[in-house]
This record gives structure tokens, C-alpha cells and sequence, in this order.
DNA sequence: AGCACGCCGACT
DNA sequence: GTCGGCGTGCTC
């Protein structure tokens, strides 16, 4: 913590402090309050303050500073009260905040936003109550009936707040009557500031003390309840339950009251016993988590390979702080990352543990927990708010000293990181997109590691190429390890053709005769088959058969979807939905057609293929609920299921021993996506599904369904060749000057009109083009999908090579472009979103 | 981003 | 008048 300055020449007299406040606002900038003197003591950088914002508003913030400077422009308002006794958010937080604000082009506030748990950010509520000193019936004062309607409604409940009192009054606005009311001076306004964590309480007794003390005074109480078996049949269970004479502590913790009427016993009965004293009720603070499972300190014994591999990685780490750990699926890098992690906790440091969304919901987590216990922490997306900060609580209070989660974990309060892991390095999944910072999780351990003097382990099986790259470079570690864990092998990838297919006739729906007779196959052998397909609903579109007439959603210029289940269209960017049309709007033929096909087709169209087979699907719409994901995982895992219809949902976390078939149908798709990262996609994640295949003994199968059997970059999967793949992917990139040669930024301009949004990029084009260089700012393209929600959207694309612009320069001058931009008068309501590595 | 405050038009 | 709808400017 700072050292503060001390007077010393008037040494009784104290020094002023301000503080600087990180604010939750979109404002790119701290605000100044001044420190009362009794908080001088207890306020430092990192602490959660209370302060007033604007007139009314009372907000939460952190301390960015604190420091002797008064503010010369104003005068600043009081810090009104220290919520902490301890700092939530660490000096090298306060740090990484500021780094990822200047990076990810975005305001402090909105890092605030994003990094604490709403549990920890506090905001007020303006509530209305009666002016206790002028009680308004007794004022000589004429009130309006809506002022009496209000009143009144005061007088029957102690406070409203502002939208209580607007249902009371049926109006939107009460602004007037309030008004009017508070200049009566009948009415007071005040602010109540709340805390929306709340400690998850149970409810519990425990015996008195005189009964514990001496056994005959409870053997006559016994006989006092002779004539009432209720309350011995109560009084019997707990002494069942604990063992108040053989463990005085035992009662002290006593029972919670729910396990009584679990028992089936009587809530009045106990109740009695509570009012005469024979229990004491109390509250007690649980965990949210409940108990473990017993530790379960297996040894975790390493392979050969994985004990090399490990010592390789440690042998690394004393030279570089990043090492790229390259395992192909099934290779037992969880085994590998366990020891790491065992042994940086060892040393007294701690570790993160970043996986994407969807991985974590399975397996790994509740092995990790039998290794690891209550050290180690879990933060998930899926977890209420109230759960994120018990684990935030955790770290700072040492009880985390292992968190495994998602990106978001990256902000957790660490104050001494050993480790950060980041596995899967290469999923989009780590990277936000909405809202600001639209920040990389990877991107940010490396920082954040950096920051804490901690190593970096980056994992995949398909590391992303830019990771490759640094690797091959030298500037990052690099470990291979290519073998298969235990005896599963490689699966056998096959392509095959789906024009020559269809030409002759041979397939079924979308389904190939390879791969029909290959789910037959395994469904023969009692296996199980996983199909892919990367696009849910029933199909893409529907099409009018005459005059190709295509539904659009009216906001967002895209084509709906169609989805059989709820006989619907749906905009997938929106949510808009509307039911299909009996007849084309524009020419009246009755003959819509569906083109293509999404998840719900296919598990339709295998229903009819295979119809003794039991087909589920696995996308987004069928694993909403908080559990559905692991319903079906769990169902999946006990064999009630044969084929498994999927998005990329199945490519991850799914670790089956009995699945020896997985198809994939169109690629294309996925390789003729308009982006520079097509190709890696396409690689990584037929790779990561076809690691499904063949986790045990016998060969796993592939078949992969495309109409461009002679694309390059299938047969690299085929052979599994991702170095091949990369020197290929690499020569593109320079030639075409993406990353990882150049560093994009990507900006949208958005406005309801379209004139308008398009002359406002126009402008920012020339603002930043007179900076930056024409050759750098690219566009304006109009993106794929030119609308949504009513905005018109235009983008820019800016690249900057690596070393020969310096970034903070030009970073700052888009920032005040953009700035520029907003202010302009004849551009209003226009909205711009800069994308800082939109990846 | 909110939110007050002001101005304007529509209606009881 | 009274109500609601925007536009504008500010937040230490």
C-alpha cells in the first residue's frame, strides 16, 4: 500500500486526502473526492468506496489512488463511506485494468463493469417517504387528488420508490406531483444503497446448555414430555444425530432445523421445544457450494511420455515465462497440467485454470475436485451472482488458492499467481465480444502473468497460429507431445464425396452411403456415433420453389430460420420469430421449399433412417436450462443414446469411451465462412469433433461429407498434419498482412438511418485514413449482415503492422476520431464498437 | 450510461 | 393547465 505524505510541520493538523475513483460509468476517466478526515486511515487503492455521482445517484467504486492533490477546476464531493476492510481488487488488478483500457480501446468504468461480480457493485435507489415532522394531514395545505392518491398510498407502506409510487398514481411520470409534494415539504426523498450479495443462511439448533452439561437433567426432561411423543420423537433424532455427550463441540454446531422435517417430524413440535428453551435456534453462514466429496488424494501417476513432457515444460520455463504445449486429443494433457498445478501450490503460489465455456461443465471439474478439494474454486458463467462472489471472497481470503473457470476468471482478486493454464488456447470462446472490453482471456493471462512474475502454459491440440508462430519464433516455450494416452489410437479419417454422391443417387437426406452404412456399423456393434453439423435449427432458410421468395427479418437483414419443432421462423441474431407462411407473399405459390439443413433436420431425417436408433440433438436450443447440458452428457454416457446430432457443442469436453463414429457434414460451410480465419477454424474444430472418435482400443472412424473433395486443407486433416497446415496458413497470412503479421481493429459505426451511418464512416475513414495512413484503414465494407436490431451497420477495418507504428499512438488517435465522430451534430445517434483483435 | 431539466405539442 | 416526448448536457 502507498505511503502517505504526513505535514510535518503542523503534525497535529492532518493532511487532506482525495481519493481517485474507478466509477462503473462510461466516462474515460477517474473522479476526484475528497477523503474525511476519520476515513484517512481506513481508505486505500483497491478499497470499495460509496460516493455521490451527479445529484442524486450513489454508486460504488474502487480506488484507483489516493493522493494529496486537491482538483483545481471544481470542488470535489466527499467520499461518504469505506465499504471494505481490506482491498477486493489487488494493486496488480488496478494495474491490469488500466493495461486492458488503453489496449481494448474502452474506459476504466467499463472494465469495472465487466471484471466485478454485480454482487460486489452497489448502486442506489431514490425510495419516497412521508415527512415524519409534517405529518400532512395536519398541514393547511391543498392537495391535488393525485397528490392525496399518493399520500395516502405513503401512509399505507412506509417508502415506495419512484416506480412503485408511477403504479400507484397509473402514469408514467410522477416528476410533477413529487414535485409539488417535496415543495409542501410533506414528502422526503432518500437514497438506499444496496448490497445484492446475500450470505446463503440455514436455519439450525442446538441443544441448551444446561441439558448438555448434566445427563439427568435431560433424562427429566424426557419424563416431563412423556405424555408428548412429538416432541421425543424430535428431541430423540438430534440425539441420533449428534452426539452432544461424546463431542461437546458437536452440539455447539448443532442440526439444521430442515433435517427435522425431512425426517418427517413436526415443524410445531420443535417450535414448542424452541419457546421452552430446550433448543436454542440460531443462523449460521453456509457455503454455497456445500460439501465436498471426502479428498480423494489419489497419486496421479504419469506416463513416461508425461513425465517427460512435464520435465520438458519445466526445463523451458526456466528460460521463457510462455510455453506452448502442443498434445494432440487423448494425449493426457489433464495429467500433466494436475502435476503443474500440484506443484505451483506446493510452493505457496497460486493458479488459474482457464478453460472455455463448454468444457467445463464436465468431467474435468469433478476430477480436479477430487484432487484438489476446497482449495480449489470453480467460476462458471452458468453461476448466479451470488455464487461469483463467494469465490471472489475466496481468493482474497486464501480459502481459493486453485480457481478453475472461464474467461472472466481472468479478473478474479489473485495477489501471488504462480501458474496461469490456459487450455484449449485456441477457442474463440475466450475472446468477449459484447459488451466492451472485448477482450481475449489468453491475451490477458499473458499479461497478467506477466504482472505477477507467473509462468504461462498455453495448451491444444490445434494451437491457433498466431501461438504457433511466437512458438516456431522463439519467443514462447514449445512442447510437443503426439502420442496418444494409453492404448487409444488416431482415428481414420475419410472424405468423401457428396456431388459424386448425389449424382448417383446414393444419398439419403444429407446423409452419404459411407456414412449411413458406417452408423449402421456402429450401431450394430452397439457403439455410439456422434453427427456434426454446425448450423441448429431444422434448415438455413426457406425458399419460395417458384420465384425464389426468401423470409427476411425485417431488423436485421438476414434470412430466418427455420425450426420444425415450434413450426416457426426465427432470426438467430435477434430472436425474432413469426410462423411460416402458407403461401409465397409474392408470387402465391404454395410450394416453400426448405434449402440446407441444421441440427433439427438431421436428427429428423437419422429418426427415419435408422428408426430402432435412439437420436438426441445437442445445440442451443435444446441446452438452455442451467442442466440440460449435462442431461444430456449424463444420458449420453449411460448409452441411452446411439446418435448424437450436434453444433459445436460436441466438439469439446465429450470424453467417451463407446464412441467410435463421428460424421461431419458440410464443411464447405465452414471453409468458405468470408473470414481470414476460415481456414484455422475449419481445421481446429474437425479436429477437435474428430477426437471424439476412438477413445479406447479399437480405431475411431471419421467421415467428413464436402463438395470440394480436393481442398488442400482436408487432407492435412486427414493426415493430422497441423504443421503442414501452419506453413501453408502462414505464407497467406503475410501475403494478405493479417495477424499475425499485422494487429486489426476493427470499428462499426451504427445508426438507425442508413445515410447517416454511412456518411458518418465516411468521415471516420478520412479522419483516420489523415492520420494513419490511407493504406491502413480499410473499408468501408458493409458487413455480412448489413442490420441489426434496426441499426445500419458499416465497418473499417485498420491494420497495423507489428513494429513499425507504435500502437498506444495510434490507438489514441482512434480513440479521439471516434470521439470526434460522436459529437457531430448531424451524425446523432450514431453508436460506434471498437474491436481490438476481433478474433 | 443515466438522469435532470427545458422546451414543445397534444389533450383533458 | 397537465402529461408525455424528446434533445442536451453533465457527472468529481
Amino acid at each position: 500500500m502507498n505511503k502517505l505524505p504526513i505535514n510535518v510541520d503542523a503534525p497535529e493538523e492532518r493532511t487532506t486526502l482525495f481519493a481517485d475513483i474507478i466509477l462503473p460509468v462510461p466516462i474515460p476517466k477517474l473522479f476526484t473526492y475528497r477523503v474525511p478526515q476519520e476515513l484517512n486511515e481506513t481508505i486505500a487503492e483497491g478499497y470499495r468506496v460509496i460516493v455521490q455521482f451527479g445529484k442524486k445517484k450513489i454508486l460504488t467504486g474502487v480506488v484507483g489512488k489516493v493522493h494529496v492533490q486537491p482538483p483545481k477546476e471544481y470542488e470535489a464531493k466527499y467520499v461518504l463511506e469505506v465499504l471494505d476492510d481490506r482491498p477486493v481488487i489487488s494493486p496488480v488488478q488496478i494495474k491490469l485494468f488500466h493495461w486492458i483500457a488503453a489496449y481494448y480501446i474502452c474506459t476504466i468504468g467499463e472494465v469495472l463493469n465487466v471484471a466485478l461480480p454485480s454482487g460486489l457493485k452497489l448502486s442506489s435507489q431514490s425510495r419516497i417517504q412521508l415527512n415524519p415532522e409534517r405529518p400532512w394531514e395536519d398541514e393547511e395545505i391543498d392537495f391535488s387528488e393525485k397528490e392525496f392518491v399518493l399520500l395516502r398510498a405513503l401512509g399505507n407502506n412506509s417508502s415506495l420508490t419512484y416506480d412503485e409510487a408511477a403504479e400507484v398514481l397509473q402514469q408514467k411520470s410522477i416528476y410533477h406531483t413529487l414535485k409539488s409534494l417535496i415543495q409542501k415539504e410533506v414528502v422526503l426523498l432518500y437514497e438506499e444503497v444496496q448490497a445484492k450479495y446475500k450470505p446463503k443462511k440455514v436455519n439450525k439448533v442446538r441443544l441448551s446448555e444446561e441439558y448438555v452439561q448434566d445427563e439427568h437433567i435431560l433424562e427429566q426432561l424426557f419424563s416431563t414430555l412423556e405424555k408428548k411423543p412429538k416432541q421425543v420423537e424430535i428431541l430423540l433424532k438430534y440425539l441420533q444425530e449428534v452426539p452432544v455427550y461424546h463431542d461437546q463441540q458437536a452440539n455447539i454446531s448443532g442440526l439444521e432445523k430442515q433435517s427435522f422435517y425431512q425426517a418427517g417430524l413436526s415443524k410445531s413440535s420443535l417450535n414448542t421445544l424452541i419457546k421452552n428453551k430446550v433448543f436454542h435456534e440460531f443462523e449460521e453462514i453456509v457455503s454455497r457450494f456445500g460439501k465436498l466429496d471426502p479428498l480423494n488424494p489419489q497419486e496421479i501417476v504419469l506416463s513416461p511420455e508425461q513425465t517427460a513432457t512435464r520435465d520438458e515444460i519445466l526445463n523451458q520455463f526456466l528460460e521463457k515465462d510462455i510455453v506452448l504445449l502442443h498434445g494432440i486429443t487423448g494425449s493426457g494433457k489433464t495429467e500433466i497440467y494436475i502435476d503443474l498445478i500440484k506443484n505451483t501450490l506446493e510452493n505457496g503460489a497460486q493458479v488459474l485454470y482457464l478453460l472455455p465455456e463448454i468444457a467445463l461443465t464436465t468431467q474435468i471439474v469433478k476430477r480436479l475436485q477430487k484432487i484438489f478439494g476446497d482449495q480449489m474454486g470453480i467460476y462458471h458463467s452458468k453461476y448466479s451472482d451470488n455464487e461469483r462472489v463467494e469465490v471472489w471472497d475466496g481468493v482474497i481470503n486464501g480459502q481459493y488458492s486453485f480457481v478453475v473457470g472461464v474467461r472472466s476468471s481472468i479478473f478474479l482478486p489473485f495477489d501471488n499467481l504462480g501458474l496461469i493454464i490456459v487450455d484449449e488456447e485456441h477457442e474463440p470462446s475466450y475472446k468477449q465480444f459484447d459488451p466492451a472490453p472485448r477482450y481475449h482471456a489468453r491475451d490477458l493471462a499473458l499479461v497478467l502473468a506477466n504482472m505477477h512474475h507467473a509462468k504461462t502454459l498455453l495448451g491444444s491440440a490445434t494451437p491457433s497460429v498466431e501461438s504457433f508462430f511466437l512458438a516456431k519464433k522463439g519467443k514462447y516455450g514449445f512442447v510437443n507431445l503426439n502420442k496418444r494416452y494409453g492404448e487409444s489410437t488416431l482415428p481414420e479419417i475419410s472424405i468423401v464425396d457428396v456431388l459424386r454422391e448425389r449424382k448417383k443417387k446414393l444419398m439419403r437426406e444429407d446423409f452419404s452411403s459411407a456414412l449411413v452404412s458406417a452408423i449402421n456399423d456402429s450401431l450394430a456393434t452397439g457403439n455410439q456415433a456422434i453427427i456434426f453439423q454446425n448450423r441448429r435449427g431444422y434448415a438455413p432458410y426457406i425458399a419460395c420453389h417458384e420465384c425464389n421468395w426468401i423470409p427476411k427479418c425485417e431488423s436485421c437483414a438476414v434470412s430466418l430460420t427455420y425450426h420444425m419443432y415450434r413450426n416457426e421462423l426465427r432470426c438467430h441474431y435477434c430472436g425474432y420469430r413469426e410462423k411460416p407462411h402458407s403461401a409465397c407473399p409474392a408470387c402465391g405459390s404454395t410450394k416453400l421449399n426448405t434449402v440446407g439443413f441444421g441440427t433439427e433436420k438431421l436428427e429428423e431425417d437419422l429418426k427415419l433412417i435408422f428408426p430402432e436408433a435412439k437420436v438426441r440433438r445437442m445445440d442451443l436450443d435444446t441446452t438452455r436450462s442451467k442442466y440440460s447440458y449435462q442431461n444430456i452428457i449424463e444420458e449420453f454416457e449411460a448409452g441411452d443414446i446411439d446418435i448424437l446430432v450436434g453444433t459445436q457443442m460436441v466438439s469439446k469436453g465429450l470424453d467417451f469411451k463407446s464412441v467410435n463414429l463421428v460424421g461431419i457434414l458440410d464443411v464447405d460451410r465452414l471453409l468458405h465462412f468470408p473470414d481470414f480465419r476460415a481456414a484455422e477454424r475449419t481445421f481446429q474444430l474437425v479436429t477437435q469433433v474428430s477426437g471424439r472418435a476412438g477413445r479406447r482400443k479399437e480405431k475411431g472412424k471419421v467421415i467428413i461429407q464436402t463438395s470440394n473433395v480436393d481442398e488442400p486443407i482436408l487432407s492435412m486433416i486427414t493426415k493430422s498434419a497441423y504443421s503442414k497446415f501452419f506453413d501453408l496458413e502462414i505464407l497467406e497470412r503475410k501475403n494478405f498482412s493479417y495477424p499475425p503479421f499485422t494487429r486489426l481493429i476493427k470499428i462499426t459505426v451504427k445508426n438507425p438511418d442508413k445515410k447517416v451511418c454511412y456518411s458518418g464512416t465516411d468521415m471516420l475513414l478520412n479522419l483516420l485514413r489523415e492520420k494513419l495512413g490511407s493504406s491502413r484503414v480499410r473499408g468501408p465494407i458493409e458487413p455480412i449482415i448489413g442490420k441489426i436490431r434496426n441499426l445500419f451497420l458499416m465497418e473499417l477495418l485498420i491494420k497495423i503492422e507489428r513494429d513499425k507504428v507504435n500502437l498506444n499512438t495510434a490507438k489514441n488517435f482512434i480513440r479521439t476520431s471516434c470521439d470526434e465522430i460522436l459529437t457531430e451534430r448531424r451524425l446523432k445517434g450514431t453508436k460506434i464498437t471498437i474491436d481490438v483483435d476481433p478474433y
